[in-house]
DNA sequence: CCCCTGTTGAATGGATACAAAACCAAATAC
DNA sequence: GTATTTGGTTTTGTATCCATTCAACAGGGG
């Protein structure tokens, strides 16, 4: 049987709904829809080919999930970007730190197998971080997407719907904080390391409180090195161009 | 068209969208529409009176927050109300509590006058369950507010307009298991004031991180008290229309 | 020269019309 | 008697159309 879906391209998301609301989320996350910049309806729709229903329902969704803000010019709503201000950074570094706690938390009550195993795949990548860290050159994607997969882990080593959903929604919220800003990090990315480290042996030995805390802390000190770059580059994306 | 003036009545937001979300939202917690059951989109539109549109992206904001689950059947998504399980209500308080925590973490970090006003309203809240608490006819669902409100306070007392957003779509759904099975939580009401009673403590303190877990823990053991109910009392409203 | 106002263009919110997919049931064939 | 297919009905997904309203601009008046 040949499937003949995919009729867009990337990964099929069965109603155009849905696709449109990945098109216009990853237009977001990876800034060709700059921090800032207005939405307009049928633009979009135009861009992406299809009419402006499915649209605006992922218009609606994004900005449920504080991808999009509206500025209240009269009654009427006008969606842009969400800008990219250092407060809310924090914010969403707090909360990411706060739903990736409670993963870790229930990642170290995992009978003793399981969690061998995810040690041994958290300890991989973190050695993989250190031996990347080391070649100041290397590429910076790779190292944020490990990162990322790091963090991944023990959420995936769950079963928590609910947070795996939540944690869809906000996290890459924060990514979007780390590619524009974290060009600036690398000095700081061995301290990282290290509370990485905390957090394995945490769910190595089973301590569901203290891997909670060590992530918690972790994302708060994220949080930090994050407004402190900030501080240093600015923020960007308080303009409003148009694209 | 006359009809259109019924959709305003209620004090609510000017779009339908809105409305429509609120008005379904509200008929989900309050049980009009029951655990279950399956959700359609006309006969929705008919009963709240506007055409099937506004209802359309109600239904997916409610789908994306988790008050509504798509059974899977073919492309077609079939929305149903999502059932009341043992492990969902766990899962849900538990991510309360991480956000909860973190809205306590915040506000132990309040300048001394603000944290003193707020401890003083969670004081006063805390004692007045108490004395609710040694009339047992006394109103129940005075007491389910009230409790709401004492872990409300925190969060109203920070600057954090994201995890108040999440708080809003993830709390009420909490609230939807407590008001459905909490009648059986009377026996165990003092252990929650006594860890009340901490929680203020620890923000009296000024001590971010002792509010943060003794926050998280409050609800994990209200997750584990729930579950207990939900033991003995079954789960409400977990049928599944199979086929 | 500046401000006020009317007009026009554009963008959003809502409704309806239309197509396609899935469920249900009945009828027929084995 | 059972299983399979087929037709109709229900429901969802998408596009288009209409009304409302906001904002920009131009022209006239102070």
């Amino acid at each position: 049987m040949v499937i003949l879906m995919s009729a867009l391209e990337s990964e099929n998301a069965g109603s155009l709904n849905d696709s449109a609301y990945e098109r216009i989320r990853s237009m977001i996350l990876n800034g060709s829809l700059a921090p800032g910049a207005r939405i307009v309806e049928s633009d979009l729709a135009d861009h992406i080919g299809v009419s402006r229903t499915p649209v605006r329902s992922a218009l609606h969704r994004l900005q449920q999930d504080g991808y999009l803000l509206d500025q209240e010019r009269g009654r009427k709503v006008r969606l842009i970007v969400a800008p990219l201000t250092k407060e809310d950074g924090r914010e969403i570094y707090h909360v990411v730190g706060a739903l990736d706690g409670l993963a870790a938390w229930h990642a170290a009550r995992l009978p003793e197998a399981r969690r061998a195993a995810l040690v041994a795949g958290m300890t991989e990548i973190n050695e993989t971080l250190a031996v990347l860290e080391r070649s100041p050159q290397g590429e910076f994607q790779r190292l944020l997407e490990l990162h990322s997969e790091f963090h991944a882990l023990p959420l995936r080593a769950i079963e928590a719907p609910r947070l795996k959903s939540l944690h869809a929604t906000t996290k890459p919220q924060a990514d979007r904080y780390r590619r524009i800003y974290s060009s600036g990090d690398f000095g700081q990315q061995k301290l990282s390391l290290h509370e990485h480290a905390g957090i394995i042996d945490s769910i190595k030995d089973g301590d569901p409180t203290g891997a909670l805390r060590r992530t918690q802390e972790h994302w708060m000190l994220a949080a930090d090195r994050l407004c402190g770059i900030i501080d240093v580059v600015g923020e960007q994306g308080s303009w409003r161009p148009q694209a």
